[in-house]
DNA sequence: ATAACAATCAAACGTTTGTTCATATGTTGT
DNA sequence: ACAACATATGAACAAACGTTTGATTGTTAT
């Protein structure tokens, strides 16, 4: 009775690593709700149209994201449907977490 | 209104960070259910016991995990309930993943 | 075809990260 | 006290990563 699978494990380290970084991060939250255009999300986020560029290339590869040409923009969605589920469950857990830190007193008051 | 408060994104992204790396996750979900000694997380992993101590670290450093002596040995447990719901979570979605893949016929068969 | 805009690509740089090795700290026995 | 075990720590190194820069491809207009 194996504890984890090793490569399903290792896919799912990739899913986290991926998400790990700020940036990429912010770019999967602002392509959560709506395909976004990559000037948009370069503007948005204020980061240059090439670095945007280049960690679309990397969410894509790691099949976060899907690529969708509409004129001369692409436009940027999320992939999968996990994907999705685990930014939803994150961002409730980031309000969980505001609440559980009010009632810790760790939050500025 | 702005999309995300940007600590909250920082925070978020390091927790997914720690979680990116394969030997970490591993540990992460051998510790899941009840604690773990740090030489039975190395024995188990195969990985030295000073490199599962240093990643230990940094988990502990993220306030995923937590420490507790009982004897000789040290106890890790998953500190954080948010992580054990992130955790679980992400076994169910490996679990759907499977599913998926079945009858998307990408499984071997 | 040319120009202007949007996005991608490739090389290069500085930094961070994971790992190993060696050494130290702490604990339980005798 | 000492020895044996369990974990932690620090330095050092290679590999991976994020970012910038500059050039390139693709698209829509004139």
């Amino acid at each position: 009775m194996e504890p984890h699978p090793a490569d399903k494990v290792a896919a799912l380290a990739d899913v986290f690593r991926l998400m790990g970084d700020g940036n990429r991060l912010r770019v999967l939250l602002l392509v959560r709700d709506e395909p976004r255009p990559v000037g948009e999300i370069a503007t948005t986020t204020g980061l240059s149209p090439s670095l945007v560029s280049h960690h679309l290339r990397l969410l894509r590869a790691g099949r976060l994201v899907r690529a969708q040409r509409r004129g001369k923009q692409v436009f940027y969605a999320l992939d999968d449907a996990h994907v999705r589920c685990v930014l939803n469950d994150m961002v409730d857990h980031m309000d969980e977490d505001e609440v559980v830190a009010l009632h810790l007193g760790r939050v500025a008051g």
